[in-house]
DNA sequence: CCTATCTAGTTCAACTTTCAAGAAAAGGTC
DNA sequence: GACCTTTTCTTGAAAGTTGAACTAGATAGG
């Protein structure tokens, strides 16, 4: 139920509105600190490396962009962005798809293979550091499950919903 | 202790992968939402919204750059031209400091207020369907206790350290 | 087939963010 | 006061993102 269809809006409560200020502060703190830590040590945001992460875990080190923007959580327009950057970094390369003549797989070269190896570890510690080694056991479960549900309740459910990162 | 001292990498868990990855994943989509909310709704970013909401509860409706950045948790850059851009649209305009006459005052004006208080209702909608009526009250508690622990852990700690929004 | 519609991916322009550099005022020291 | 450092804020260019428009190939119905 929305106040658009009642016309009385559910305020925050002062403990919700605490607890939103904190997610936005500690989001936009992590991402910052991450974006910045990558930028560093592998010469590229977070989310390119995320990227690559992704390809280098899927069969032959390959992926169809479709796929590869589902999974990232981002629009097509932003991936091909982001495909091309990295392809001029010599990390990816593209390649045509032989099944259907319009797709396109990015691949993992061996460079960008190697460069992952490499800048792996100060990711994982950068990435500890900021969260795991600071919450207890209980909290990292918590947060999983929070995560979860924030997550699915914003993908879009029937097939024909309109999938914001296809557009 | 960091990778870097010892050479050898903790590596994430099967479950803490999982939960770095729903972590992502959540924050990526309900970012994105937002942002797609208020940019049809109020014309403007999901960050610029934030720095309008936090002038209207400032006194005087008026704060100073650097204490804006602060809060916001961005850098001065950022906001410099955040401002310049909701100062074209007519929600903000500066104002010198009379105490200091390096400082600006971003004030949030008539316009800007007034359209704050027609957007508020729908954001608070959009808000409370994407977390707070997903969540348990238990895990509203767990979720606010552990965003205070992990923006507690990314702000700069001593007072010569070098501070990101900052720069 | 033929046509209409849908899907995959790219491109362009407008907008936002970042980083480095710089102008101007404040503060500290002698 | 003269000098040096720090703080405040802005600027400009490069990089990244967005949303709409577009091309080309796939798909479905007649």
């Amino acid at each position: 139920m929305t106040t658009a269809s009642t016309g009385a809006t559910r305020w925050l409560t002062d403990e919700e509105q605490r607890v939103w200020r904190a997610y936005l502060q500690a989001t936009t703190l992590l991402e910052d600190h991450l974006d910045r830590q990558l930028q560093r040590d592998a010469g590229m945001p977070h989310i390119y490396y995320g990227l690559l992460v992704q390809l280098s875990q899927a069969p032959r080190r390959r992926m169809r962009m479709t796929e590869l923007a589902r999974n990232a959580k981002i629009t097509r327009s932003r991936l091909s962005h982001a495909i091309a950057r990295l392809e001029k970094s010599g990390w990816v390369r593209r390649e045509d798809c032989p099944s259907d003549k319009r797709g396109q797989n990015a691949v993992l070269t061996d460079d960008g293979q190697a460069m992952l190896r490499d800048s792996a570890p100060g990711h994982v510690d950068a990435v500890r550091q900021a969260m795991f080694d600071r919450l207890t056991p209980e909290q990292v479960d918590h947060l999983g499950e929070i995560m979860r549900v924030l997550a699915a309740g914003l993908e879009p459910e029937g097939p024909d919903a309109d999938l914001p990162w296809l557009r």
